[in-house]
Formats: C-alpha cells, sequence, structure tokens
DNA sequence: GATCCGC
DNA sequence: GCGGATCAACGCATT
DNA sequence: AATGCG
C-alpha cells in the first residue's frame, strides 16, 4: 500500500481519503488533470480563492484567499490591491497547478470576473440565479428571461448549472469598464426584470424578504468577488459540476445535473460550450443606451 | 493540509 | 518522533 | 459600526 500517488508530477498524500463519498483525493487530482484543457481557458490570469474540505466536505471547510508559503515555486501568482494593502493570490495557469490543488483538498477553485493585465475592469458580467423554492420550472423560465434580457442589450450570454441549486448567466466582456459600472448595469437589467415579473424574480438582499421567488445576485460583479470556476466540483453530495450547456439544454439540465463522471463523460464526446466565449465579447455602450431606452 | 510547539 | 493546537476570506448592501 | 450575504 503506496502512501502517496503521483499524478502529473504531483504528490498526493493520503491518496485514498474519500473528499466526497466514494470519490477520493487521487480522483480529484485525475480529475483536474483530466479536464484541465477545457478548464484552464477559463482560469488563466485569474486571481483564486481556494475552498478547501482537507477532512472531506462533511468535515470542516474554509475559504484561503493567500497563498501559503508552503506553495511551491511553479504554482503561478499575483498581487492584487486590497483594501487594507495588498495581497498574493493564486493563479491557475497549468494543469499541475489543478492537481496540486487537488492535494491540498481544494475541491472548489473559485475565480476573479477580471484578469491580472486589467484587475479592476472584468471580462466578465455575471447574473446568478438563486432560488428560493423548488419550483424548477420557474427557475428555468427566469434563467431564460435573463439570457433574452441581455441578448436583447447586445451581448451574448452564456449558460451554466452551478452545480448547487441554480444557473448562472455569464457575458463576456471587453476589459474596459469598473467593476462599479458594470454592477451597475447587471442591477439595472435585474430591477428591470423584477418590475416585469415582481411574481418570479426579488433582489431583495435578505434572505427572510425573498419568499419563494428567484433571487437574481448582481453583486458577484465586485472588485474581489468571485465565481464559482467553470467545471469546478462542489462541496455538495454526489461532487455534482458546476457545467456550461447549451441553451437548448436548460430544459433537461438540472441545476446539479452533472457530476465528476459524467462531466468526463460529456467532455469525452462534445467540444465545451464556452469555448469561444471570449470571442464574444462586448463592450457595454450599446447595453446601456438599450436599457435606458427599456426603462423609459 | 501544513506548521509549530512541547514533551 | 508524535500528538495537539492553530491557522487558512472579503466586498457590498443594509440597518 | 455591526450584521447579513454569497
Ligand atoms: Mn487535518
Ligand atoms: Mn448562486
Amino acid at each position: 500500500m503506496a502512501s502517496t500517488e503521483t499524478v502529473h508530477d504531483v504528490e498526493v498524500t493520503h491518496p485514498d481519503k474519500e473528499l466526497w463519498r466514494g470519490v477520493t483525493k487521487t480522483d480529484l487530482a485525475h480529475y483536474y488533470d483530466d479536464v484541465a484543457d477545457v478548464m484552464l481557458p477559463h482560469l488563466r490570469d485569474r486571481p483564486v480563492s481556494m475552498q478547501r474540505f482537507p477532512d472531506g466536505i462533511g468535515g470542516h471547510g474554509f475559504y484561503e484567499k493567500r497563498i501559503p508559503a508552503h506553495f511551491p515555486e511553479w504554482v503561478d501568482r499575483v498581487t492584487v490591491p486590497t483594501a487594507d494593502g495588498e495581497q498574493e493570490q493564486v493563479v491557475v495557469s497549468n494543469a499541475r497547478s489543478l492537481v496540486y490543488l487537488a492535494q491540498q483538498a481544494c475541491v472548489t477553485p473559485h475565480v476573479w470576473l477580471s484578469r491580472r493585465r486589467h484587475l479592476h475592469q472584468p471580462d466578465l458580467l455575471v447574473v446568478d440565479l438563486d432560488p428560493s423554492g423548488r419550483d424548477l420550472p420557474a427557475l428555468r423560465r427566469a434563467t431564460r428571461l435573463v439570457g433574452e434580457l441581455l441578448d436583447g442589450l447586445g451581448l451574448v450570454p452564456f449558460l451554466r448549472t452551478t452545480g448547487s441549486r441554480g444557473y448562472h448567466v455569464t457575458v463576456p466582456l471587453r476589459p474596459e469598464a469598473g467593476f462599479d459600472e458594470v454592477r451597475a448595469v447587471a442591477a439595472e437589467a435585474a430591477d428591470l426584470l423584477v418590475e416585469r415579473e415582481p411574481g418570479l424574480f426579488t433582489r431583495a438582499a435578505r434572505v427572510a424578504d425573498r419568499g419563494d421567488l428567484v433571487y437574481l445576485d448582481v453583486l458577484r460583479n465586485g472588485y474581489g468577488q468571485t465565481v464559482v470556476a467553470p467545471y469546478a466540483p462542489r462541496a455538495r453530495p454526489g461532487a455534482p459540476v458546476s457545467t456550461p450547456l447549451e441553451w437548448e439544454e436548460l430544459s433537461s439540465v438540472e441545476p446539479d445535473g452533472y457530476d465528476l463522471a459524467r462531466v468526463r463523460r460529456r467532455l469525452a464526446q462534445r467540444a465545451d460550450p464556452w469555448a469561444g466565449l471570449r470571442r464574444r465579447a462586448r463592450g457595454l455602450g450599446r447595453a446601456r443606451e438599450r436599457l435606458a431606452a427599456m426603462r423609459s
């Protein structure tokens, strides 16, 4: 019985430790190694926050933003300004670093919406749909309405499961406007939807005030805020994965519909639906104009 | 998961 | 050398 | 300033 395993030149200690029921550290390391080709383009140049569960998802978990001193020099990093100074965070630039995150029991990497060259200008806009209840048809209709509105604003919305309870709609941007401007546009779009469909959407900050409506979270669009990385597993039973989808799949794939094994199979059979996302980047100018017109 | 401290 | 304690986020909105 | 939230 070897007490360590080697995956992509990374020593995996406690290789048989279960992070999820039936899913070991070695399994996670191989998953990361296998999906690296599709995952890395979405991680490239983005500061990462690591959500770690050294004793498995049933144990104590924590977020880690600062890169620990013991990380090897071949794990890339970036220094980012914070409210009181600056700090160094991980950047996942290659498959080996991703496998190293598995060794660290990082079950879910979270990434910034901006990249190192323009830390203050996001190249993604995200509308995070958080259902309060269990009405899946309503959640799907809500998600489709978000996509249609953003499309109507001249933007190109992309869809993914969160691996948890909701979906994300993601729009690629040219990194020009600051976070506050991007968030303001997202908030105005969300408010418009609440106005149109008050029985479906809410923007109430307090959970208790949301009833069973779908919460439109646009606060992800902030400096230093993160979203779960595409193809990241989640710390939930069954090792569900946040999975990019074609819009046509919205009606057939549930928010936690893909797990580690299913994503492997999916990617062996078809390309990443988000592969062309960067080429769809737009500025916010036209969207602002159309939004103003719709509101009047 | 990794490090540090005390025994 | 081993067991135990300790540490590992933060920006934005609301009140 | 403190709390809630993701
Ligand atoms: Mn431990
Ligand atoms: Mn969400």
